[in-house]
RNA sequence: GCGUCCAUAGCUCAGUCCGGAUAGAGCAACAGCCUUCUAAGCUGUGGGUCGCAGGUUCGAGUCCUGCUGGACGCGCCA
């Protein structure tokens, strides 16, 4: 729609500065879209101008128009007075006509721009922990790491998905020790259990062993000194347990569709960050405490003074962040960075980036932390503690939804039509279960309601992917009696029903939501345009029938634009990580 | 105590960055629609002091100030 808009933002900036007698540039064109179809596509409110015409709005409105009237083939539309604002009403035949070409003359590529042409960006996201398995609140992280990543490559941009794996602390301790202590040597193999989950386990049942005896904690400690000292016994014991997670945690990455380009571990970099922030101290940008702790002063800046290294010399978590970052523009010279990580660590960031900065890296000031809200269960459903085992689990809740799933389409009855039955509950889960974490704006806590996400009624995934397969099985059909339509061209004027109007309308505007979302690095924005674009759609096709036409130039017309709607909506729900089902 | 973020319909959320026409969806509720391209659908009805109070503006859900309520952060934890 962008191409319209620019269109008529130039046309009237070029009318606009005759009269006025001072040159009026573009930006100052506010364009908007009328409350109402009606009323026309384009709106142009003229408030701004009436002062210095010394007239009303409303009067202005009617010499625009009237001074526009010749511009109508130029702009592919006209332009009328309402009220004080200019409305353009778009030549429909023949944007309908472009909307459809240029979608189906793009297929896949559809809606992809080149506005980050050239740029490098390093998309982190997910980082996990090596003591359990992922949670509800890691698939959003994943959810909008991914989306934000495609997002980006649809923009021209060289997109690098990276996963920090957290796999040293004292966190990770506790589980070896619960499993030194009680796991008997226990495999996942001799019970049958997946990987990650039987390290998982440990973790709760220390949890549970330390609230009984007070010495827990102090052994953790102990484990954590041997561990840094590098006791082979421990060592060994902690590379199986971490060979353990991340196999069970790759697993759920696969079900999921969730991949990286690279893997970082902290426990790789963590001493290239006690480094960096030893050369900051030498250059005097850091200062060491009599005790001997490092310390950074951020009081000038509105933050506080922060402790880079302990007194005894080893590193903490800002310290480890600080290594990752240099590791990683060493290794691939970036851009941009993002870090997709909850907004409880914004403080950290803030003090990360200041860090770096003081250490001198110039890209210090292209890294964004992408601050996602909580994710918490619906009222008198729990709170999410991986620690007492009450987390929602990912691979449970996957589980479950692809369950239902499987339930729906044999009440459906299309358990022959789909063929791949567990092939395709399991795609309608992952959409089920994508849409609804993508759906609210990134930032805000969100609430997850399972019941809720996998209703497949209202503002969904599988809603998308119904309205995808109706139109799949419809052009299906129409390949089988293409033989009855044969003759029949596409005529964009036989498109002339509202809602024609508006599925055109709704394709030409995904380009320009691709880009938005990209620049505001929120996938809701996608989520919401395809819904609007499938509801249209469902309400067009109940009542205009596509193949059911005595003119085949309709019949074709009809379904090259069902078609265009079909490839939009597969290009965007591809972005948003839910799947295109050719049945369901 | 200090800082950051949030507050829109019974519920879950768009809209706020960048101020413009009677504030929109979905769910739930109620009433309809399957001899017709998949009823996981479609149509209609009811439902809002945009947390409160000021201010700026021709115009404020949107910007500014104060207040109230909530979440998170302010570790030699991650």
């Amino acid at each position: 729609m962008n191409r319209y808009k620019e269109l008529w933002r130039r046309i009237l900036a070029e009318t606009l500065s005759a009269r006025t007698g001072r040159k009026v540039e573009e930006s100052e064109i506010v364009t908007e879209v009328p409350p109402r179809p009606e009323l026309g596509d384009l709106a142009f409110p003229l408030f701004p101008f009436a002062k210095s015409l010394r007239k009303s709005p409303k009067d202005v409105a009617l010499e625009l128009a009237a001074a526009l009237r010749e511009r109508a083939a130029e702009g592919r539309g006209v332009a009328e007075a309402a009220g004080p604002y200019l409305n353009v009403r778009l030549e429909r035949p023949r944007v309908i006509a472009e909307v459809v070409r240029d979608v189906l003359a793009q297929g896949g590529g559809f809606g992809a721009n080149g506005e980050l042409a050239g740029q490098r960006v390093v998309v982190e996201f997910s980082s996990p922990n090596t003591n359990k398995p992922l949670h509800l609140g890691h698939m959003r992280n994943d959810a909008i790491g991914m989306a934000v990543a495609r997002m980006l490559e649809a923009c021209g941009a060289e997109v690098l998905r990276v996963n920090l794996i957290n796999d040293r602390g004292i966190h990770i301790c506790k589980s070896m020790l619960a499993y030194r202590r009680f796991g008997e040597g226990r495999t996942p193999e001799s019970l049958g259990q997946k990987s990650d989950h039987l390290v998982g386990d440990y973790y709760v049942r220390y949890a549970k062993w330390a609230v009984e005896d007070p010495g827990a904690e102090a052994q953790a400690q102990a484990l954590l000194l041997a561990w840094e000292q590098g006791d082979p016994e421990v060592r060994e014991l902690w590379g199986t347990m971490n060979r353990w997670a991340i196999e069970g945690i790759n697993q759920t990455y696969r079900k999921t569709g969730v991949r990286f380009d690279k893997v970082y571990r902290e426990s790789e970099t963590y001493l290239l960050g006690r480094a960096e922030i030893l050369a900051g101290l030498e250059r005097g940008v850091f200062q060491r405490d009599p005790d001997g702790s490092v310390w950074v002063d951020l009081t000038a800046q509105g933050l506080d003074r922060k402790v880079l290294l302990r007194s005894d010399g080893t590193s903490l978590y800002v310290t480890q962040d600080v290594g990752t970052a240099v590791q990683r523009h060493r290794d691939w010279p970036f851009n941009r960075q993002i870090y997709v990580v909850g907004n409880e660590q914004r403080y950290h960031f803030q003090v990360l980036f200041k860090v770096l900065a003081l250490l001198g890296h110039a890209w210090a000031e292209n890294l964004h932390h992408l601050a996602y809200g909580m994710v918490t269960l619906p009222e008198g459903m729990g709170k999410m503690k991986s620690r007492e085992g009450t987390a929602v689990d990912a691979d449970e809740l996957v589980a479950d939804l692809e369950r239902l799933a499987v339930e729906q389409i044999r009440s459906k009855e299309r358990e022959a039509e789909v063929e791949d039955l567990p092939g395709t509950a399991e795609k309608i889960a992952l959409g089920a279960l994508h849409y609804y974490l993508l759906a609210p704006s990134p930032y805000k806590d969100m609430v997850f309601d399972p019941n809720e996400s996998i209703s497949f009624t209202g503002a969904t995934g599988p809603y998308l992917q119904y309205t995808g397969a109706r139109i799949s099985s419809m052009r299906r059909k129409f390949a089988e009696r293409a033989e009855s339509f044969r003759g029949g061209e596409f005529r964009a004027e036989l498109l002339s029903a509202p809602e024609e109007w508006e599925l055109a309308k709704s394709m030409a505007a995904f380009p320009d939501t691709v880009a938005q979302a990209a620049r505001e690095l929120n996938p809701a924005l996608l989520a919401t345009h395809l819904f609007e674009l499938a509801r249209t759609y469902a309400s067009y096709y109940h009542d205009h029938p596509v193949l059911h036409n005595e003119d085949s130039a309709l019949v074709v017309s009809r379904i090259r634009l069902a078609e265009a709607v079909r490839q939009v909506l597969a290009c965007g729900m591809a972005l948003i990580g839910v799947p295109f089902l050719e049945k369901m």
